[in-house]
DNA sequence: TCTTAAATTAGAATAATTCTAATTTAATAT
DNA sequence: ATATTAAATTAGAATTATTCTAATTTAAGA
């Protein structure tokens, strides 16, 4: 648990932003980049606080979740399923989904090239560009 | 009402499915496809169906949506993860999705050129390539 | 240590969607 | 035509993910 550069990395983030450290938070950054890259929901992140016996309640990881995001901690993804998903990998990437397994796994940014791009609607300002590669078995 | 080509493929693809020919699908496909490819969600048919005096059940409309995707007479695009969206337009092609206004618009299929793709894993195979080109005001 | 705005919490509320179980209907066989 | 039956429709309840509320606690600066 000590000296992981992902937990570190979060952790700056944390506190240069406006946002309070607070044990909950440390907690949920802790449990979340521990093991590199990956994808989960809410309900994931509540079920592993128990395992690990904190007590976190179930507002406040939602509550942080979506402060994280917003601070560029966390990234959510929000595709074909009813929950939202957060990503640990905040840089721009794509995912492959199956719609067999319904499992998300990630592309990186450099193996998808587009090569041209409508243009923006006036008054508009663009984002970002979200590529799904739908498969199934 | 009468000669729209959209509504009569919508209504051979339906006569031709095995899903049976009921008044509530048939009024819910004039609705659907009388005005070329839009987005809609359930509770928008809903409000239509109110403003036409036809009596439809929510429950109903949720079905039929469901059924209709199963059977490639709408699409549905799931993007923000609180509602889904359907689409008339059945074809493969992309969506601005505006962040501010939570509305989405077509990019058709020719206006996105994908140059590469990742490799697809072993034994899972492409359906499609979703790209989102997310906007905001 | 004091102050105060922010964070946490349990539980209620919400909103979209699905389910249940009773009733009706479409399509088929008679 | 009519009877049969599996599918469709319906109202309303249930579910599920998420957000809200309002009371309590806490972090961080003065």
């Amino acid at each position: 648990m000590k000296n992981n550069p992902h937990i570190d990395r979060a952790l700056n983030i944390l506190k240069s932003s406006p946002l309070k450290v607070t044990t909950q938070r440390t907690r949920l950054i802790e449990i979340l980049f521990k093991n590199g890259d990956h994808h989960f929901t809410a309900e994931d992140v509540y079920k592993e606080v128990n395992e690990n016996n904190y007590k976190i309640s179930l507002a406040t990881i939602y509550n942080c979740l979506n402060q994280f995001t917003k601070h560029e901690i966390l990234k959510s993804v929000r595709l074909s399923s009813d929950k939202i998903y957060f990503d640990t990998n905040t840089k721009g990437h794509h995912h492959f989904f199956c719609k067999s397994t319904e499992k998300l796994s990630d592309i990186k940014s450099s193996e998808v090239e587009i090569s041209s791009l409508p243009k923006i609607p006036k008054g508009k300002k663009l984002k970002s560009v979200e590529v799904v590669v739908n498969i199934s078995d």
